[in-house]
DNA sequence: AGAAATTCCTACTTGCACAATAGGATTTAA
DNA sequence: TTAAATCCTATTGTGCAAGTAGGAATTTCT
């Protein structure tokens, strides 16, 4: 049940682009997100390619190059980031929906196992393919601002702007308490 | 988001080892299901060790031996069994209930995918923790029921007990249409 | 007692995918 | 022309999943 590295990294960096872009800074630097995220960089680069590639982002080159969202925020639904990267959502092939694979059972109609797993595809796919970007980074944004926290990963590098405090976990741990995205917190209206 | 090889081949056994015993055959032996299920042999009996070391089998060894669940099926909890195989529900491990680890991004609280993740942790281990193994059983059974279907891997060797005739793949491949568990078809009252 | 059938135990293999790391080629801006 | 960025390709480590293998220990039947 496990979201690669890879995944995570892919999940970071689309979020952070796409909150530096709603606080007008439309395009970031590897190395930046690199070190805000503390993850190594040309790792990072690779999987650029690869978002860059599938349509999510696009690059500019050469120096002051970076990358941007390439298209608009309310249209990247993770599901589908993560099945790029990660491959299906289902625990199990034979209730992969968009990637069915037939299982060795002897009869996947009456399989238990199955029609447990397959509640456990929609549970997930449910919400992955319904959040978007947008959502997210909203939510986020909207968390940031009732904490008065100042925006973490956008004290821009000095060359550009006067530099921003460093965020310093301000609250503690926080460990094991729920805050998650919804329904409870994130009220979401359409 | 992938159960293992193993985890999958622990949900079977343990499943056919309760609509086994619920059909009058407390006991199965690891060659039998490995048959039925078409999965190594060996493997399985690692497997079972594992089970076993954990409290969810016992055994009996020597001729006719074999192993059954060793607790009432409705305290045998998927999600348990499924840490127990494959480690947390989580997808990463910040948002693991129960074996919580600190991840590397600056601001845990103000974390865009961490908030995201947790809904699917949450997702997963709301179903995962709450269906037992008697619930699948149930189902199971009840939906064989329904169909008419001999039951399929209960043609207990020849041996001890005249052969049923073998499942033989009654209703084509059935391959995307929904029917999981609930709350649509195994509408469960307590 | 002995043969047959089972679980139990330990070690090994094999392949593969994840998570980088490395080094340079290419492009762009000052 | 130089610095700074992305782009491209190759390589590596390594850990783990998914088995294989072989025999020891136990139990039952004859």
């Amino acid at each position: 049940m496990k979201l690669s590295k890879r995944g995570e990294y892919a999940l970071r960096a689309l979020i952070d682009l796409g909150i530096a872009s709603e606080l007008g800074w439309p395009m970031l630097q590897a190395s930046e997100l690199a070190t805000k995220e503390k993850l190594p960089i040309k790792f990072l680069e690779q999987i650029f390619t690869q978002l860059k590639a599938a349509g999510y982002v696009k690059s500019r080159r050469g120096k002051f190059g970076g990358y941007s969202l390439a298209r608009p925020m309310n249209q990247i639904k993770f599901g589908a980031v993560i099945r790029l990267i990660d491959g299906p959502l289902a625990p199990i092939r034979c209730v992969s929906q968009m990637s069915y694979v037939r299982c060795s059972c002897p009869d996947e109609v009456h399989c238990g196992l199955r029609m447990l797993m397959l509640d456990v595809r929609n549970a997930i796919a449910k919400l992955l393919d319904r959040y978007t970007l947008a959502d997210i980074v909203e939510i986020t944004l909207r968390k940031l601002r009732r904490d008065k926290v100042t925006s973490p990963f956008l004290s821009r590098s000095t060359k550009l702007r006067s530099v921003l405090p460093p965020m310093v976990n301000r609250l503690g741990d926080g460990g094991q308490e729920f805050n998650s995205v919804g329904p409870t917190s994130g009220r979401r209206r359409k």
